[in-house]
DNA sequence: GAGTACGAAATCGTATACGAAAACTATGGC
DNA sequence: GCCATAGTTTTCGTATACGATTTCGTACTC
C-alpha cells in the first residue's frame, strides 16, 4: 500500500510531475515550508526539470505551493488566516454548488449519500479520523454528481485539494465537530428530499463549513 | 494610445509573454478559435518557446484558452452554455465579496462608487459602451478595496478576465440592461449605506449578476 | 565578538536542439 | 469521383546546456 505505481499514468511527464507532486503533498511526504528543487524532484522522477517546472507552477495555481522568482518553491504553508480564507471560500461554493444540486438529485443518490454516511457513523465508533475525512468527501460528491455548473465544482475541488494539504500536517480531528457533522448531513439529506427551496438548502450546506470552521477556531484559541 | 508598451515590464520572461498574450486575448487580437503557435509567439515577442508554453498554460489554468495535448493551443471559444457557467459563478462570488465587504465599505469610499456610476450614466447618454465596462468594473472594484477574503476577490477577477476575452469577439451592449444596471447600482449603495444585512446585500448583488445574464439569454433568443 | 565584504556553491530562467505525435497532402486503388 | 494510405510538414514535448541570480560560507575589519 505504498504511494508509488501512480507514476505511471498519462503519457506526459509533466502530467506525470504534476501528479507524483501532487500526491507527495496531499498525503503529507512534503510538508508545509518543504523545499521543492526543480532538479532534485526531475532526479527523483526521471525526468528533466522542465516539466517539473511546468508542474510546480500549475500547482502554484492551485495555491498548493508557493514560488518566489529566482529562489524556488516551497509547499505553502497553512497559516490560520489562509486556512479561514479558504474554509470561507469552500462555504460558499459548496453551498452554491449543494443549492444548485439538489433539484437533480434522484433517491438513488440520496439513498448512496446516506449509507456513505451511516459509514461514517461507524467511523465514529472505531475512531478512524482518516476513513472519516475520505468519507466525508464521498458524501459530497455524490451530492455533487449531477451539478449542472462544472465551473462551481471545479472551485470545490481546488478547495478541497488545499485543506488535504493542510490536514496531512496540522489537521486535528475534533471528535465532537465529526458526531455533529455526521447529523447535518443527515438534515441536509432530508432537506432535499423534501424539496426545499434552493435558499434553504444554500444555508444548510454553507453552515455545515463555517460550523466546522468555527470548532477549529474555538479549539485554536 | 497602442496597444504596445505593455511588453518589457517585469523581468521575467514567461511573465512578459503571459502578460502580451493574455492583452491580445482580452483586446481582441486574438478572438476565440485562434489558433496559438508557440514557435510564432515565441518569435513575435522576441524569447523562446519554453518561457511562451508556460505563459500558456497558465492562461489555461485561467480558462483563457484551451491546451491539447500534442496539438496546440487556441483562444477559448464562447459558446452559451460557458458564459452562463461564467456569469453564474460570477453571481456567486460577486455576491459573497460584496456581502463580506460592505460593513468595511466607509463613506468616502461609497461616495467614490457613486462619482463612477454617475459617470456610467453619462456614457449611456452618449453612448460608450467601451468605457460604461470599464467603469462598470471599477465600480466593483471600488465596493471590493477592503475584501476580507482575498481568495473570493481573485476568482471574481478570474471571472472578469473570462468575460473580456468573450466581449471582445461577440459582445453585445444592451442599452436597456445598461440602464437598469447603472439603477441597480444606485440601489446597491443605498443598501450598504443602510447597513442593511449581509444576506440582503448577497441576494441584491447577485440579482444584478444574473439579470444581465438574463437580459443575454433573452435576447440570444 | 559582531558586522561586512567577498567568493563559491546551489538553484533558477531560458535558449537551443532533437525526437515524437499529429495534421496535412498527394498518390493510388476501387 | 471518392476513400484509403503513405509520405511530408508542422508543431508539440522534453532533454540538455549555460548564463543569471540568489544564497551560503568564510575571511577580514572594526
Amino acid at each position: 500500500m505504498t504511494d508509488i505505481a501512480v507514476e505511471s499514468k498519462t503519457g506526459s511527464k509533466s502530467e506525470q510531475a504534476y501528479a507524483a507532486v501532487k500526491a507527495r503533498i496531499v498525503e503529507g511526504t512534503y510538508t508545509p515550508g518543504y523545499r521543492l528543487v526543480l532538479a532534485k524532484i526531475a532526479e527523483d522522477l526521471g525526468v528533466s526539470v522542465v516539466p517539473v517546472r511546468e508542474a510546480i507552477r500549475r500547482l502554484e495555481a492551485e495555491g498548493l505551493v508557493k514560488f518566489e522568482r529566482n529562489v524556488g518553491a516551497t509547499v505553502s504553508g497553512i497559516d490560520p488566516t489562509e486556512y479561514l480564507y479558504t474554509m470561507q471560500t469552500l462555504s460558499i461554493v459548496e453551498g452554491a454548488a449543494t443549492a444548485l444540486s439538489a433539484p437533480l438529485i434522484d433517491p438513488e443518490a440520496i439513498a448512496r449519500a446516506r449509507a456513505v454516511n451511516e459509514e461514517m457513523r461507524d467511523c465514529l465508533e472505531h475512531f478512524d479520523p482518516v476513513r472519516f475525512t475520505a468519507l466525508n468527501q464521498d458524501f459530497h460528491s455524490v451530492l455533487f454528481e449531477h451539478c449542472p455548473n462544472p465551473h462551481i465544482l471545479d472551485l470545490v475541488h481546488r478547495g478541497w485539494n488545499r485543506l488535504a494539504s493542510l490536514r496531512a500536517s496540522t489537521f486535528r480531528f475534533i471528535p465532537g465537530r465529526a458526531r455533529e457533522s455526521v447529523e447535518e448531513h443527515e438534515a441536509l439529506l432530508q432537506l432535499i428530499e423534501a424539496g426545499e427551496d434552493a435558499d434553504t438548502i444554500e444555508k444548510a450546506a454553507r453552515r455545515h463549513r463555517t460550523a466546522t470552521l468555527d470548532a477549529y477556531l474555538a479549539q485554536a484559541k
